[in-house]
DNA sequence: TGTCCGCGGGTGT
DNA sequence: ACACCCGCGGACA
């Protein structure tokens, strides 16, 4: 998991980033869901803030983690609904990948 | 339903 | 070492 080439991310963004690695395709998280995997249910907060430093948010599905009442993030909130979209056409990706099947 | 406080860790100063 | 920040969560009004 640790590269020398990697940046200067502390364990704990990596809990946060192995976390939302976990999250299967098509599904949603919350920050409380990724807080608990990393072992602080209460650093909700400091999820978040990983999140945001990710390093590759390419391979970090960060719109694929959402607040515990369903709502989106402030991610979104700033700016058109670009969480909401990715994970829409997320899903369409994978009931695209199911349908060819 | 709206607002406030607290929790946990990062980064900047 | 201290203070402020953050893409939250939960409690209280």
């Amino acid at each position: 998991m640790n590269n020398k080439s990697v940046k200067k991310l502390t364990a704990f963004e990596w809990k946060v980033l192995s976390a939302t690695l976990k999250i299967p395709l098509g599904e949603t998280r919350t920050y409380q869901w990724v807080a608990k995997q990393i072992g602080c249910p209460k650093a909700v907060r400091a999820v978040g803030q990983a999140l945001k430093k990710n390093p590759y948010p390419v391979i970090i599905p960060c719109h694929r983690v959402i607040k515990s009442d369903g709502s989106l993030g402030g991610y979104a909130g700033n700016h058109t609904g670009r969480k909401k979209i990715l994970l829409n056409k997320e899903q369409n990706i994978l009931a695209a990948m199911i349908g060819k099947s």
